[in-house]
DNA sequence: TTGCTCCTCACGTCACGTGAGGTGGC
DNA sequence: TTGCTCCTCACGTCACGTGAGGTGGC
């Protein structure tokens, strides 16, 4: 059964997790505890957590919008439950029923991917002022010591 | 004398500081507690701080640093001294002596400064990764949309 | 069986926030 | 004189770090 066969689904565990996403097991503890990550809800109190590929996944991308847009762990449950909401909604209406309201949860999206794209530009306008201030001062000193 | 004399050094006190930086007062009193900021060592216990527009400038850059690129306090702290070693080194030989040392200096500069626009250029990868992402997501939404 | 990774408290730390109570300059 | 901003403790908080002591699967 090694061709077409479902994938088998790979659990990992806590520390291979966090060596995949940079981070350590007691982030990813904490994480759950404040209700950022979800508790796998069949473990039994003192054994161990185990992740799926789509969980790796989820825990990157909060990581890489704490980092890269500075978000507090409060900001990043909102913007998580906002999306699960959505996400909630979707599935409900997701094939057929309703096109107005097929429309509506997809103008939804868009207002949100349009907040998160205003943000990552904002910074990286940032990064790009202080960027070319930082090579004119590599310029400068480099003409300077020409001048030797 | 309105004209060509010395501007007085208008003095600033903690809460425009903070205005003009958008931190608060006591953010700049902790880095002052750790050394981050010098304590104008003329001020006695129970006076009132003042800053010199140098100063804005100063915790400007700091502020930039830790936020763009994440910096610890303590990184700040180490870098903020390895500036000030160049800059007293480069006091004691800016006019003529030794073009030795001179060279020295500014080839040191430049290290510096290729160290920090390599971070740089490393978040801004990142950054720019994140938002074709989104930028993805957002056409692939737009596409559904007119799909209806 | 022996390491290794995991577990749960629980206290420590970094970077401030937030009052409490008081003093000083337009 | 009256606000307003400043001052110094000092305790609180957020986001984890760091042991202590113990259990479980290759």
């Amino acid at each position: 059964m090694t061709p077409a066969a479902a994938a088998p689904e790979r659990l990992l565990r806590i520390g291979e997790v966090a060596e995949l996403t940079g981070t350590t097991p007691r982030t990813i503890r904490y994480y759950e505890e404040i209700g950022l990550l979800r508790e796998s809800d069949d473990r039994v109190h003192g054994k161990r957590r185990m992740y799926s590929d789509a969980d790796v996944a989820r825990l990157r991308e909060l990581i890489r919008l704490r980092d890269l847009l500075g978000l507090s762990l409060d900001d990043l449950k909102r913007l998580a439950e906002a999306e699960s909401a959505r996400a909630g909604l979707r599935e409900r209406w997701e094939h057929a029923e309703e096109p107005d309201e097929q429309r509506r949860i997809l103008e939804q999206a868009l207002v949100h991917l349009a907040d998160q794209l205003k943000l990552v530009r904002e910074r990286r306008g940032e990064l790009e002022r202080l960027e070319s201030e930082l090579a004119a001062r590599q310029r400068q000193v480099r003409a300077r010591l020409k001048a030797l």
